[in-house]
DNA sequence: CATGAATGAGCATTCATTCAT
DNA sequence: CATGAATGAATGCTCATTCAT
């Protein structure tokens, strides 16, 4: 559940992608060309309405090339899956601290979440709509990728459960911990509405808030 | 198809939908067939695998006659997304028993709700897999049945605030009924996960306890 | 093995090749149209090099209509070929007449075909060489025409055996029937040689000769 | 790869093929490997379904090389054309043994070349199929393989005619000559049924048969 | 000589929508 | 009102060939 801290080691499964080309520098390098902008495309027209002809263009390769890197568009939308994930992640471990006690780190994990939820809202919003456009294959590794990520908040609220300063019945810890990551991607697609009345910071607040009264009254 | 007590009076906005055909009763009854298998496909195979071929294969039509009550197929999108809501709408109002005291209203809504959520998951899923499709204008109302069914439990969150039987500072009110309206729809895209621990009922009674836990300390 | 005097009615297997419209007289017709159009251009160009834009362009039909009529470029294929065994077949009976011996009637049978596969040269040359792209199923079909037309030798073989008009050995009737089949298609794929030396009318003397000095020495 | 006695000296008119490559053996040695590739990829798959990426893996060669050796992907049809028959006629002229009258040769030239048309079936059939793609120029050359294995049929004839063992009138000699041809590539595209009744000996011996009954009635 | 990444024209097929009957 | 044949622009993907290294 936890990542290793070498750089460029992947801490979770990736589904194998072929691609024609053989040196691996470049299949990565071309490949996150492809990925940005596919990104921006999926976000702003969708997956289906983005033809591979604007994702070459928009990545400087010619259709051909693209195939060269890619089997089909599926794996696009996979490698563009899988991308966000990572940079979800990556972005929530950089902010969280090692906070002391689970309670604090909780409360720094939920801050550092959800603004990464923000700065990222298009994208986690992107794998909502059209993580069903994957494979079956490609689909399982997607979500497992939303497992492990809520297994983070899992982690830190048995941390808090053992060290006592946070009150949590067994059973309820894995709900929490999905609550809290389905209540983060709620700020990116409900916030046409809550950012209408909420800051980001005040979501922030009264969220902790509401999570932190739930767990100073459970039975433990 | 109401889900008013009020026959053929919707109690929403919505949007107009122009058909060729003029008699209104063969609209509302053609429509109802189209909807009826459009959901059916959308839910297997996602807005755009489905066809308008199939659509109207599906519901006894001919493609000829489908357009005729019907300009497009972002129209058959719309009025099932609206439909949904309606039957999300109509089920939950059906089953909310006209509680005392707000919190116990709560409890009942809450149940009702995620019971709901979990009879009508696929549907509710389409909705949020295909809801971008809309055209803006489209989705404009759709998102408008959100914001009005999250209504139906801020409602109930100030009638318990009034009566004294919930605690909840103002500012937290409408957020409080965002949670709850997605932790209902969490159920549904999250099930795949959820339901490999929690029963529904587990789910719900974890959930409530939760919920009251944040409403018997905040600060009112 | 022979067919029945109805028009209109296949004496032989045809594999079901299922279109979008329903109409069957329709279907027929735009299918004739098809054939038509692809026969010439697959004989110019050979199978895979012609286009389905050339073959509805041809047809005087858009592509989206070509398709309406056929699922697939091979689709189109074995029409041809099942076409061009049908013209085979019904030329040939047309021209063959009831002679009274077996021996006649080989006689006349072996003109009458040699004169076909002259008159259907490139059709023949064309199910020679494309035949593989067939479908195994398709391709089966269409060498069961081929099996077909093959035993129409066979019979007139053996009714000569039995009038005495033939001496052929059991174990021979099939080899040679296959021959006479195999020497008519030598025609159209060794035409570009024999016709410098052979007119088709000498050919056929020639082979006709050969072919009875074999069946009156053969011990029977 | 030579079928005459003397090394590196071709019997027959070969198209010259230019290569960017100067040196002979080195181009003769690549252009093996590519041949045998690209022989098992046609048979098995035909001519245009098969990649040059295909041939050059087959081949162990890379894509840039084998376009260092050959100009094209038709350069490699028409050199495994000319491989084929290069083959065919190496392996007849290795069996047929020196017999004394025109009669023994003949029967012995029928068996051998039956025996190399049933060990090389594959590769004839892919003659047959494939001879279209070729150039004009190429297909000429290639036609002319045939006439020239067609010839020693021809001389046999005519060697059986001079010194009496065979009957056979002067005008029929050649057509003979190619119906043995033919009958010997009906055994590659008919086997999938001849072979259902006969095993090669028997195919053999009654063609001999059949042919011998021809070869003693002829007025001479 | 060898390599393999790059190219882009070209292809089969699909499908929302229309409109003559 | 109903029908379903017709349309053609658009799409994902392929592959022979080239050429810089």
């Amino acid at each position: 559940m936890s990542s290793s801290g070498e750089p460029g080691v992947q801490s979770w499964l990736q589904k194998d992608v072929p691609s024609l080309v053989k040196d691996r520098q470049l299949v990565e390098a071309r490949r996150l060309q492809i990925i940005e902008a596919a990104v921006g495309l999926f976000t702003a027209q969708g997956f289906h309405k983005t033809t591979t002809r604007q994702i070459a263009a928009e990545a400087s390769l010619s259709v051909g090339s693209l195939y060269e890197y890619v089997r089909s568009k599926e794996d696009i939308l996979y490698l563009v899956c899988d991308h966000i994930h990572a940079a979800v992640e990556s972005r929530l471990k950089a902010t969280m601290s090692r906070a002391k006690t689970g309670r604090q780190a909780l409360e720094q994990a939920v801050a550092a979440y959800f603004a990464v939820c923000d700065d990222l809202s298009d994208d986690i919003l992107l794998i909502y709509q059209e993580a069903k456009s994957l494979t079956p294959e490609a689909r399982a590794f997607v979500l497992d990728n939303e497992v492990r990520l809520t297994g983070l908040f899992e982690d830190i609220l048995a941390r808090g459960a053992a060290d006592g300063s946070l009150k949590v019945a067994e059973e309820a810890v894995s709900l929490m911990a999905h609550n809290i990551a389905v209540l983060g991607h709620m700020w990116t697609f409900r916030r046409w509405y809550l950012a209408r009345r909420y800051s980001l910071e005040e979501f922030t607040r009264l969220q902790t808030q509401l999570l932190l009264s739930e767990l100073s009254n459970q039975k433990p």
